[in-house]
DNA sequence: GGCACACGAATTTTT
DNA sequence: TTCGTGTGCC
C-alpha cells in the first residue's frame, strides 16, 4: 500500500449543509472516535492483503482498504463502484477482522443488492460469515426492523404492507366515507402528498403544524386520517417502512445508539438518491461510531421526484467531518466514443460534483443512429438489427433496449417475438401485480391479518359469490357499530347469535345508524349470505391449514382448489387463461423457493423475534403462519419473479431500471423531444436536467455498442403526433454518429431544426456553440415547439431509394428476383422471420414453403414476403 | 347482483 | 389504443 493512494483530492464543491441548520444539527452526532483511526491503519497496514488487492487501482484501493471514519466515494458511470464496496466488505471482514454480523450495506433496488450479496459471497473465503452480513434495501431493512420492533409502536406485529395499488384503495375509500371529491386524479394528488411527506420524514402532526393555509391543513388531516386508517387495519405501506422506524428512532435514540453499536460499518449505494427520511435513518444508525461509506454520482441522480435529495451527496465531506474523499474516474465500462458522448450530454449540466471520466479503451464503433417514419418502423428497425446480429453469432443476453416509460415497451416486445427472439422484460407490470397473483396473495392477507379490509375486499367476491356492491355497502356501513372494527367482523355478525339485549350498541346519538346498519346486515338472504358465509369459511379453512401444516404449497393448493381459481380464471377470460395458470403456477414455484431458500431462516428469526410474550394465538405463530408472514413480506418488496430465459434473452426496460447494469450494445429508443425529454409545458429546469441525468445513465449502460433511435411520427394514445429529436440526441457530437443507410432521414436533424437557421446539422450542434444556440431557442419558448400544437414541418429531401428499401412494408412485393432465393431469410407480417425451403410458380404470385422461427412450416405467396438476403 | 355496453380519461420514472 | 368507471337492462 503507498501512503500516496491515501492523498485524497480535498478540492470541496460547494456543500449545503451550513444552509440547513436542521441538517448540520442530524450531522453533529455523528463523527466521533477519530482518535482510534491511526492504530487501525497500523494494525491494517501488519496485515497480509488479499490477492486480489492489486486488482483494484489506486482509487479504489484506498477506498477498499479506507477502515474507520466516514468516507465518500465519488464514482462515476462504470468505474467499478460496486466492486468497490463489495471489496470492501471483503477486505473489512478477511483483513482488518471485523465481525460479518456488525457490516450493514444497503442499496435502493432489489436487484442490486442480490449483485452485491453474490459478489460478496465469491469474494469471501467463509460462507457462513458472508450470510450474516446484512445486505439489503432500504425498504427492506425498514421492513425487516418494522417486524421486529412493531410493538415499540404499537403497531401490530403481525401487519401487512400494502403496495401503491393497496394504498390507493385505501385512499379512495376514505375520500368516498368523508365524502370528499373523489376521482383518479384526487386519489394520485393525496398519495402523492402523503408519500413526499413520508419522505420528507414529516409525521402527520408536523403536516400540520407547518400548514399555514386551509388547503394545506385539509392536506394535513387527510394525512393523519389515513395514517389512523392504516394503522387501524394494521397495515403499512411502503413509505412507512422508512418512515416507521424513524419514528421509532426519533422517540428513543437509546435504543438507535444500540442498534448502532451493532451495526458498525454501513454503508451505501448510490447515496445520490437517499431522501432525507432515508437519510436521517442513517444519521441514527450512525449515532454510536460514523462508520459511513457511502457511495454514488451526482450525475445519476433520478429520483428526484420521488423525495432523493442530491444535496446529501453534493454536502457530505461538509455534515461528517474527516471525510475522506475518494474519487472513481477511470471507466472500464465503455468505449470512448460512447464516453464521450455521455460526456457531451451531461456537459451541459451545471451543479455537478466536478469530475472527468476517462478511459483507456480504444474508440470503438461509431454510435448508430436511426429515423424511423413512424414508431412501428423503429420498434421493427431495432428487432431486425439485433435479429442480424444475432445470426452472426451474437448472444442475445449481449442487448438491451431502454426506454423512457414503459408503455413504450410494448411495440417493442411486438416485434422481437415476430423476429422469434427471446426477450425479458424488466419492470413494468411486474409479476405480483398481476392481478392472479393479487387475488392470490390477498386471499392469503386476509385470512393471516383479519384486519387487512383491503385486501379482505379484494377479494370477498373473488370469484363471484354474491356479494356485489349492496352488499359490501352493507358490510361497511356494518363498521359503524361498536365492536364491529373489520369487514371480517361485520361479516361474522351477519350469521352470529346476537341476544336480543345484547351491549352490541353502546347509549348515545350513534344508536339509531348503529341499529340501521345492524338490521341491514342481518336481513341479508339468499346468495350474498351463502356467498358472505361461504368466503368466511375458505378463510377459515385455509387458517386451520396454516396451522396443520409446515409448508406453504399445500395451504395454497387447498386454497385455489376450495375456491375453484382454475374455474374461474377460465370463465372469466379463457384467452388469457392459460397464462394465468402459468403465473399461477410460478407463484407456487417461487413460494417453494423461498422456503428453500438459504437466507430465509434468518428472516423467519427476524419474525419470529418479534412476536410478542402474550402472543400464544396459535394460528400467528405456527411455522406456515410466520413462512407465510416472511414470503408476503417479501412479495411485497421484490417486484418481479426470477423467470430468467434459460438460453438468454434481450432485455427491454425503462431507463430509471437500468441504472447499475450493463450491456455490450444498447438501443436507446424514442429519442424524440416530448418522449425523452418527457416534459410538460411549464417545467422547471432541474426537471430537464433529471430528464438529462437520465440521458447520461443510458448511455453509460454501453459497452461496446450503442445504438440510438427514433420516429417521425408517434402513435400517442392511438393518434399520431409529428415528433421532433431529442435535444440529448443534438447535443452529441456529430462525428461519433453514423446514420444508418435505412434511416428515414439522411441526418440527425428533422422537423424544425431545419427552419432555425441551420444550414447543416453538424455546424450547430458541436459542444458549446451548439448549447447557446439550442438554449437561446428553448427561452423563446421551445416549449411551443415541441410538445404543442405546432407540429414540425418535415421538409427534408429524402433519399427515396433508402427510403423505399426500407419504409415498404413487410407486405409490400418481393424486392429479390431469381430462384437464388432458396435458403433465403425472408420475414413476413404475421409469422416473423423464416428460412425458403422450396418454390412453386413464379412472380409474386408463387408459393415459398417458408421454415418460420416461430410457427414452423407454412407455405406462403411470395409477395407477401420480404426478402431479408 | 351481474352483465354488456358506452364513454371518458390517461402515461413518466419505483421501493 | 387501452384501461377503468358508470349506466342501464336482465
Amino acid at each position: 500500500m503507498l501512503l500516496s493512494d491515501t492523498v485524497t483530492d480535498q478540492r470541496r464543491s460547494h456543500s449545503l449543509c451550513h444552509k440547513s441548520p436542521g441538517l448540520a444539527k442530524l450531522c453533529t452526532g455523528v463523527h466521533k472516535n477519530n482518535g482510534t483511526n491511526l492504530q487501525v491503519h497500523l494494525l491494517f497496514l501488519l496485515m497480509k492483503d488479499p490477492h486480489w488487492l492489486d486488482k483494484l487501482n489506486p482509487p479504489q484501493r484506498q477506498a477498499v482498504t479506507h477502515h474507520r471514519g466516514p468516507l465518500l466515494v465519488l464514482a462515476g458511470a462504470g468505474s467499478g463502484k460496486t466492486r468497490v464496496l463489495t471489496h470492501r466488505i471483503a477486505h473489512l471482514i478477511e483483513v482488518g477482522g471485523v465481525s460479518p454480523d456488525s457490516i450493514v450495506a444497503v442499496t435502493f433496488t432489489n436487484r442490486a443488492a442480490d449483485e452485491m450479496r453474490h459478489r460478496v459471497d465469491a469474494l469471501i473465503a467463509d460462507q457462513g460469515d458472508a450470510a450474516k452480513i446484512i445486505i439489503s434495501t432500504f425498504h427492506s431493512l425498514g421492513a425487516r426492523l418494522l417486524r421486529s420492533y412493531a410493538p415499540r409502536l404499537d403497531l401490530d406485529w403481525n401487519f401487512s404492507i400494502y403496495d401503491d395499488a393497496d394504498q390507493r384503495r385505501l385512499i379512495a375509500n376514505l375520500l368516498r366515507r368523508g365524502d370528499q371529491e373523489q376521482g383518479r386524479s384526487e386519489v394520485r394528488q393525496k398519495q402523492s402528498y402523503i408519500d413526499a411527506c413520508k419522505n420528507r420524514g414529516q409525521t402527520p402532526e408536523q403536516a400540520q403544524e407547518e400548514a399555514f393555509d386551509q388547503k394545506a391543513e385539509a392536506q394535513a388531516q387527510f394525512y393523519a386520517d389515513y395514517q389512523q386508517a392504516l394503522y387501524h387495519a394494521g397495515a403499512v405501506d411502503f413509505g412507512d417502512l422508512i418512515m416507521l422506524p424513524l419514528l421509532l428512532f426519533r422517540r428513543d435514540p437509546g435504543f438507535a445508539r444500540r442498534l448502532s453499536e451493532q451495526w458498525q460499518y454501513l454503508m451505501v449505494d448510490e447515496f445520490q438518491d437517499t431522501n432525507p427520511a432515508q437519510y436521517e435513518l442513517l444519521a441514527h444508525l450512525t449515532s454510536a461510531h460514523d462508520n459511513l461509506a457511502v457511495v454514488g454520482d451526482d450525475d445519476q441522480a433520478i429520483y428526484r421526484w420521488r423525495g432523493a435529495d442530491a444535496t446529501h451527496i453534493l454536502g457530505f465531506e461538509k455534515a461528517f467531518q474527516s471525510t475522506q474523499v475518494v474519487k472513481l474516474e477511470q471507466n472500464y465500462r465503455s468505449t470512448a466514443l460512447i464516453l464521450d458522448a455521455a460526456n457531451d450530454v451531461i456537459a451541459h449540466n451545471d451543479q455537478r460534483h466536478p469530475k472527468q471520466l476517462w478511459t483507456e479503451r480504444p474508440r470503438g464503433e461509431s454510435i448508430v443512429l436511426f429515423t424511423g417514419s413512424d414508431d412501428r418502423e423503429e420498434a421493427s428497425f431495432v428487432a431486425e438489427s439485433i435479429f442480424d446480429q444475432i445470426r452472426k453469432g451474437a448472444a442475445p443476453q449481449d442487448f438491451a433496449i431502454f426506454y423512457r416509460a414503459n408503455a413504450q415497451g410494448r411495440l417493442f416486445e411486438e416485434q422481437l417475438r415476430q423476429w422469434g427472439l427471446n426477450y425479458r422484460i424488466v419492470g413494468g407490470l411486474s409479476f405480483y401485480d398481476r392481478r392472479e397473483i393479487k387475488d392470490v396473495l390477498a386471499y392469503l392477507r386476509a385470512a393471516l391479518n383479519p384486519y387487512d379490509d383491503i385486501a379482505t375486499s379484494r377479494v370477498i367476491n373473488t370469484p363471484r359469490r354474491g356479494v356485489g356492491a349492496t352488499t359490501l355497502d352493507k358490510l361497511q356501513a356494518a363498521l359503524a357499530i361498536d365492536g364491529v372494527e373489520h369487514l371480517q367482523d361485520a361479516a361474522e355478525l351477519i350469521d352470529a347469535d346476537v341476544p336480543a339485549q345484547s351491549d352490541l350498541f353502546s347509549t348515545g346519538p350513534k344508536d339509531l345508524i348503529q341499529r340501521e346498519a345492524f338490521e341491514a346486515l342481518r336481513s341479508l338472504r339468499g346468495v350474498s349470505r351463502r356467498g358472505v358465509a361461504n368466503f368466511l369459511e375458505v378463510l377459515d379453512a385455509t387458517r386451520d391449514d396454516l396451522l396443520h401444516f409446515e409448508s406453504l404449497r399445500p395451504v395454497v393448493e387447498r386454497l385455489l382448489e376450495r375456491i375453484a381459481y382454475a374455474e374461474h380464471i377460465e370463465k372469466d377470460d379463457p384467452d388469457v387463461a392459460e397464462d394465468r395458470l402459468l403465473n399461477i403456477g410460478e407463484l407456487i414455484s417461487a413460494i417453494e423457493e423461498f422456503e428453500s431458500d438459504s437466507a430465509t431462516p434468518a428472516l423467519l428469526d427476524a419474525v419470529r423475534q418479534a412476536i410478542p410474550d402474550e402472543a400464544d394465538d396459535p394460528l400467528t405463530t405456527s411455522e406456515a403462519s410466520l413462512r407465510l408472514r416472511a414470503f408476503l413480506d417479501r412479495s411485497a418488496l421484490v417486484r418481479q419473479s426470477n423467470d430468467d430465459h434459460p438460453d438468454g434473452a434481450v432485455t427491454l426496460m425503462t431507463i430509471h431500471g437500468s441504472k447499475g447494469l450493463e450491456f455490450d450494445t444498447v438501443y436507446l429508443v424514442g429519442m424524440e423531444e416530448g418522449t425523452f425529454p418527457n416534459l410538460r409545458h411549464g417545467d422547471e429546469p432541474e426537471k430537464l436536467a433529471e430528464e438529462r441525468r437520465l440521458a447520461y445513465v443510458a448511455i453509460t449502460r454501453a459497452q461496446n455498442r450503442l445504438f440510438i433511435t427514433n420516429a417521425r411520427r408517434r402513435r400517442v394514445y392511438g393518434q399520431f403526433k409529428d415528433t421532433s429529436p431529442s435535444r440529448f440526441l443534438l447535443d452529441i457530437s456529430e462525428e461519433h454518429l453514423h446514420v444508418d443507410p435505412r434511416s428515414t432521414v439522411d441526418g440527425v436533424n428533422f422537423g424544425k431544426h431545419r427552419h432555425r437557421g441551420f444550414s447543416s446539422s453538424s455546424s450547430q450542434r458541436t459542444s458549446s456553440a451548439g448549447q447557446s444556440l439550442y438554449f437561446d431557442q428553448s427561452s423563446d419558448g421551445f416549449d411551443d415547439l415541441s410538445f404543442n400544437q405546432a407540429p414540425p414541418d418535415w421538409d427534408l429531401e429524402v433519399d427515396d431509394t433508402l427510403v423505399d428499401d426500407y419504409a415498404d412494408d413487410y407486405e409490400g412485393p418481393a424486392d429479390a428476383d431469381g430462384d437464388d432465393i432458396l435458403g433465403a431469410t425472408v420475414s413476413h407480417s404475421r409469422f416473423g422471420v423464416g428460412e425458403v425451403l422450396s418454390i412453386s410458380g413464379d412472380g409474386d404470385d408463387a408459393l415459398l414453403k417458408i421454415d418460420f422461427v416461430t410457427v414452423g412450416q407454412q407455405t406462403v405467396i411470395r409477395k407477401f414476403l420480404k426478402i431479408l438476403g
